[in-house]
DNA sequence: GAGTCAGTTCCGAATAATGGAACATCAATG
DNA sequence: CATTGATGTTCCATTATTCGGAACTGACTC
């Protein structure tokens, strides 16, 4: 149903190489199984082996090591593929998460006085990580796509979040941006993406106007705590035959109060120790 | 010290000091990071330290380079919580799975004929993990339990799974076990788990009589392809008030038949390669 | 102010990761 | 059927990382 995920090559190298430092081999390893977990199709060894850059011997280790630690296993051919542990872990990850705990009566009543489907997501790097949604029917497939990460140039979640950003970290996340054209109204620069920005800090929510998915569009609106340590935003999405950019505006203030609403949550049930 | 905290948590389970060999590092940084993901309540740094028998240095800085690399996040009060990361690798690992891809379209026709809802599992050494599920009404929590473990030796799925285990492996898994009560009917020895087993080897299909929670009952049948890589199962659950153990026998043809129709689906798809 | 507990930092010693090169396996090719 | 080439696996001296005890900080208690 989605169609999220980029087509071939676009910056799949960069992930790669960027994290040579700081955490040691932790970091390389992840770097193995991050190149693993993304790719569209099965890898062999020797895909794997270009991506990484490693030296042969090395990330024969590695692949081992998380071979035998259930985070990779190896399919027909050879081929490596996510493990269940990945699985494990990621449900124990979701189903404690406070922040989504918190939000997620306000994602039910955003849904009831909307009636479509309501989305909830956090900042992280350059992406947006939904964490919880709302829809009302439920088509049958893919249950959800929790966990899933779009960029956030081309989201209206991604939007929102940015334009709450202190000026340090926008510039720095604005730098590491790759745009990558999903749409025909996908931004493909800073400058471009910049005036959405300023427009919806102006106004406190963000609209994406088809230019993640062709026939999808939302609004959205920024959540975030004191620090900035949580940085986030809820958005209604829906077809674009259904929901014109006049109910988007219409909606707006709404979901920006919604946004509001959880913020405060957030500050008063998670503690303003700290 | 004291271990105040094993009261309340059902199956923590023996997962942490197993691992003390092979990985190397990233054994011991995986089963700190397992001791933090599978927790019950917020965890800190002492928690972990006493949890994980690590020196305190060498903790820290595991800890610190799970922070740098998203796979925790400190929450308020210095407590440790479950990255983002760890979604993000979840999302990808599931919407890949070949298995589960394989295996869908069986599960909305053993829906369609019995109304109730179908999972998919996995066994995983002594846990089965839920990699897919259709069902009818949506209740309105939880989306899914997807990625969720539970013990073998307590639900249907993975007394089928272990019915068709090879005998060397059925010992080394029975061995591992730790029994908890969940409900009255829980098995609580290998002995008794066997009768069970050799029952479900027999049929073809095993129960669930409310051993993991009161008033649900299932039954299910093992997959598993040639070499016993991957061991499974599928089971149709139902609460007790609706579905009567007589029901589920009158289902349990049709549930291992259609186990029967996925493995052989295996097979053809998933190569006879290897 | 003494005492305990939680978290952080330091550094020599111990250990695990590194990566080049040799070995093995299997197809396709000459 | 031997040759080539591409792929996956193993080995081992070198080197960089991790280890872990101990010492430091700071906060809170009595």
């Amino acid at each position: 149903m989605d169609r999220h995920d980029e087509a071939a090559s676009p910056d799949i190298s960069s992930s790669a190489s960027a994290h040579h430092s700081g955490t040691g081999t932790l970091g390389k390893v992840l770097s193995v199984l991050e190149i693993v977990v993304t790719s569209d199709r099965p890898l062999r060894f020797s895909d794997i082996l270009t991506l990484s850059g490693q030296p042969r011997g090395t990330l024969h280790r590695q692949l081992s090591h998380l071979l035998e630690e259930g985070l990779l296993t190896q399919g027909r051919d050879l081929c490596y593929e996510p493990g269940l542990r990945l699985l494990k872990f990621a449900y124990r990850s979701w189903s404690k998460n406070q922040f989504r705990a918190v939000a997620a009566p306000h994602l039910r009543r955003l849904h009831e006085e909307t009636g479509e489907t309501v989305h909830l997501g956090v900042l992280r790097g350059t992406e947006i990580i939904y964490v919880d949604k709302v829809e009302s029917r439920q088509t049958v497939r893919m249950q959800s796509q929790i966990g899933n990460a779009s960029p956030v140039y081309c989201t209206g979640l991604g939007k929102a979040a940015l334009s709450v950003l202190p000026p340090v970290r926008l510039a720095e996340t604005l730098g590491q941006l790759n745009f990558h054209r999903f749409t025909a109204n996908t931004h493909l620069s800073a400058a471009s993406l910049m005036r959405d920005l300023d427009e919806a800090r102006l106004q406190g929510y963000a609209f994406d106007r088809e230019e993640h998915e062709t026939e999808i569009r939302c609004v959205a609106a920024p959540i975030h705590d004191a620090g900035f340590d949580l940085v986030a935003g809820i958005s209604v999405t829906g077809p674009a035959y259904r929901v014109t950019m006049e109910q988007l505006e219409n909606w707006a203030r709404l979901v920006r109060q919604v946004a509001i609403a959880i913020s405060e949550d957030i500050e008063i049930r998670l503690g303003p120790g700290r």
